[in-house]
DNA sequence: TTGTTTTTTCACATTTTTGTCATATTTGCC
DNA sequence: GGCAAATATGACAAAAATGTGAAAAAACAA
C-alpha cells in the first residue's frame, strides 16, 4: 500500500517538527503549513493529500476557518489538534465534519494510532462488503446479519433497506431517496411501504431498533445516539 | 460544471475589455455594465449572474451604492476593484458584504484566481449543506441544528424557515417572499402563520432568538447584531 | 397446482405538526 | 399622550404524518 501523505498545519515550528518526525518515522510522507492560508494554498496545489492534522489556534486563518473552507469541496479526513478540555469545540467540529480530535499534549503513540485509525476508517479495504455499527454487523456477501453477535434473519428487502441506512449513517434520508435507492426505479407503489419495512426492521433489531430515527416530514435516519 | 456568468462593472471601456478578455478566455461568460445604474438594471433583469466585479469609482452611482442596493436583496458574490492601498475602504466593504478585493493594477492570473476562489467558496459542494452563523449550525444533510454546540430540535417547517433566514442573512425578507420560498406555491393560508413559526424558532434559539429581527410593515430579517 | 414466504396495501390509532384565532403588546404617527 | 395598524403570544383545533396490525397481493418453491 502506498504511503499516505499527511499535511501538518500548526503555527509552532517546534510542534510541526515533532509531529513530522513521528509520522515520517512511521512511514508517512509529510507536508507542513504554518498557518491557515498556507494550508489552503498547499491543499489546493497538492491534490493527493490523504489526511490533514489541523491546529485550531493559528494566526491569519484559524483551524475552524480552514476546516470550513476545505469541507466546501473535499471530504479529506481531518484531525483537529485541540487544547485540553474544550468540549463545546468538539461538538461544533463534528457538525462541520471533523473526523477525530487529538488533545494536546499527546504521545507519539496516540498520534500515530489516531491517524492510522482514521485512514483505515476512511479508505479501508472491503469496507463495501461488511457494514458495522453499534454491534450490528451486515455481511453483504453472505447476507448474514448479526446483532451483538447473534444472527438475525432479514428478508431481501429488509436487508437492502437496513444496508442503505447503515451506508448513510447520520444522514436524514427522505422517503423519495429511499425508494430510488432501495426499490427499483420502476416501482410505483406507495411510499408508506417503507414504514412497514422500518417497523419490521426495528422490531428485529430489538433494543437497537431505536437507532432508526423518524425525521418528521422527511423520512428516516440511522443514528447511534439516544 | 456549468460556466459561471460574471458581470463586470467599470466606467472605463478599456478596463472592461481587458477583464472581459481574461474571463472569456478562461471559460466564463461575461456581462458588461458601464455605470452603477446600468449594473443594477442588468442585475435585476438577468437572474443568473453568479458574481459581480465592481469598480468603486464610477459616475452616477458608485460601487458602494451598487453594493448596498444589491445587498438589500441578494447575496451574490461581489469582488471590488479598488485603487492601490486604500485600506479604510476595505474595512468598510467587508462590513457591507464584499467577498474579495482586487487592487488595480492586477495581473490576469490574480483576477482569475480570485474569481475562482470566491466562486469555489460560495458555490462549492457542501456549502449548501452546512449553514453557520453566530454559533448556530444547521446541517441540512443530517437535519441537525446546534446552538452553541447544543442540539436543538426543529420541526420540518421550522427547519426550512430558519434555513431560509440563514441563507439570506442580513436581507430583509417580505412575508410574501418567505411564503413563496418556504411554503409550497399552493399554500393559500394567512401569512400571519409565519409569525407563529418565528415565535417558536425564536424561543428555541433562546438568547440568539433576537437575531431574527422584525421589519415593521415588511417581514423579518436575520442579522447577528444587537 | 398448492403451500409458504415476502411484499404491499389498507384501515385505524396515535402522535406531531401546522394553522387559526382571540387577546395582549408594540410600533409608527398625529 | 392617544389612536390605528402591525406584530407577539398562548391556546386550541385542524391537518398531516407516522405506527401498527391484519389482510390482500405477489413472488417463490416444491
Amino acid at each position: 500500500m502506498k504511503k499516505s501523505k499527511i499535511m501538518v498545519v500548526d503555527d509552532e515550528q517546534r510542534m510541526r517538527k515533532i509531529i513530522n518526525d513521528f509520522l515520517t518515522k512511521d512511514g508517512f510522507s509529510v507536508v507542513e503549513a504554518c498557518d491557515g492560508e498556507e494550508a489552503l494554498d498547499k491543499f489546493y496545489a497538492d491534490s493527493d493529500i490523504d489526511l490533514i492534522l489541523l491546529d485550531i489556534m493559528m494566526p491569519k486563518l484559524d483551524g475552524w476557518g480552514v476546516l470550513k473552507e476545505i469541507r466546501k469541496e473535499s471530504k479529506v479526513p481531518i484531525i483537529m489538534l485541540t487544547a485540553r478540555g474544550d468540549e463545546s469545540d468538539e461538538l461544533l467540529g463534528f457538525n462541520l465534519g471533523v473526523d477525530e480530535y487529538i488533545t494536546k499534549p499527546f504521545s507519539p503513540k496516540i498520534l500515530v494510532a489516531r491517524v492510522e485509525a482514521v485512514l483505515r476508517r476512511t479508505q479501508g479495504v472491503g469496507s463495501k462488503d461488511i457494514l458495522e455499527t453499534a454491534g450490528i454487523v451486515m455481511n453483504k456477501l453472505t447476507h448474514v446479519v448479526t446483532v451483538d453477535g447473534k444472527a438475525v434473519e432479514f428478508s431481501y428487502k429488509e436487508f437492502e433497506l437496513l444496508a442503505y441506512f447503515l451506508e448513510n449513517e447520520g444522514i436524514a434520508l427522505p422517503r423519495a431517496n429511499i425508494l430510488n435507492n432501495v426499490w427499483n426505479y420502476d416501482y410505483y407503489g406507495e411510499d408508506r411501504t417503507i414504514d412497514t419495512h422500518v417497523k419490521k426492521i426495528r422490531s428485529k433489531l430489538g433494543e437497537k431498533g431505536k437507532y432508526i430515527k423518524t425525521i418528521w416530514g422527511i423520512g428516516y435516519k440511522f443514528e447511534t445516539v439516544d
